[in-house]
DNA sequence: GCAATTGTTGGGAG
DNA sequence: GCTCCCAACAATTG
């Protein structure tokens, strides 16, 4: 499920355990897990190594060591989680390290994208261009990116080399929520609207991260998205279906009308 | 069987 | 170069 804010979570929860966890033992349950790395290399340049604070940047989670650093992209369906090592394993355990005390534990169903080992200074060359954390970019610097750019709202704020964390979900909610049409060419934009989207963002994604994902409230979009006939939580307008990049994007043609 | 799903990527079109 | 769309990746669900 991960976007930004289920990420965050996970990484909260590691933050609680990780630093100063000595990794003991390597088992890759799943080679096809790992991205840049055979079994054999990714558990010999980690076994012996300790843990520091984990970051995150968009949706990644970056988990430095005293040595190399392990890098985790969720896709839609991965959970990097800690567990005791008496813990009964998750389905689809994909990688589990184990430490001087208990375990971490990468957990994947989908394995659309999954884990990384790099140097600490080799981090971007695995992640790419990365924009901006949308949980901390500035109102000036978000007004500046969307300014830069010039096609469809929606692409825009999806696009991980402009700001990075907002997916398919938090991208249509944060369009309803402050009114925007995700279809409007950004040139359209009032300055107003710009205003509206950041402060809609700051607000959702908080409200997000507090329930460690993007909770489907009732007064948001996302409490609507899945049902048959979505109606506009606001005005009851019956909700218009598109789609976008192959993903499917919903928006009240009344509250944002184009 | 078909379509859809909250992730990214690469190729190709305009 | 920028922007956008599709197919692909994989597994499951309606």
């Amino acid at each position: 499920m991960p976007e930004l804010p289920d990420v965050e979570g996970f990484r909260r929860a590691l933050a609680e355990r990780l630093p100063g966890r000595r990794i003991r033992h390597v088992h890759v349950c799943d080679a096809g897990i790992l991205r840049n790395a055979s079994a054999r290399s990714f558990a010999r340049r980690l076994v012996g190594r300790r843990f520091a604070q984990p970051r995150r940047h968009g949706k990644w989670l970056i988990l430095p060591t005293d040595g190399p650093v392990i890098l985790v992209h969720s896709g839609m369906t991965g959970h990097p989680h800690y567990a005791p090592s008496t813990e009964a394993r998750e389905d689809h355990e994909r990688l589990v390290l184990t430490l001087d005390r208990g375990e971490f534990r990468y957990a994947d169903q989908r394995k659309l994208r999954g884990v990384w080992i790099a140097a600490d200074d080799q981090v971007s060359a695995v992640t790419g261009p990365l924009g901006p954390d949308a949980l901390t970019v500035d109102r000036a610097t978000f007004a500046d990116i969307l300014g830069a750019r010039r096609g469809k709202l929606k692409p825009a704020l999806m696009d991980q080399a402009l700001l990075a964390g907002l997916g398919n979900l938090l991208s249509d909610e944060i369009c309803w929520q402050a009114r925007v049409n995700p279809l409007c060419p950004i040139a359209d934009l009032e300055p107003a609207d710009v205003g509206h989207l950041y402060s809609r963002m700051r607000q959702v994604l908080r409200t997000s991260v507090r329930h460690g994902r993007v909770p489907g409230l009732r007064r948001w979009l996302t409490g609507v998205r899945d049902a048959m006939d979505p109606a506009c939580p606001r005005c009851g307008t019956p909700l218009q279906r598109g789609r976008n990049q192959g993903r499917g994007t919903l928006w009240c043609p009344r509250c944002q009308a184009p």
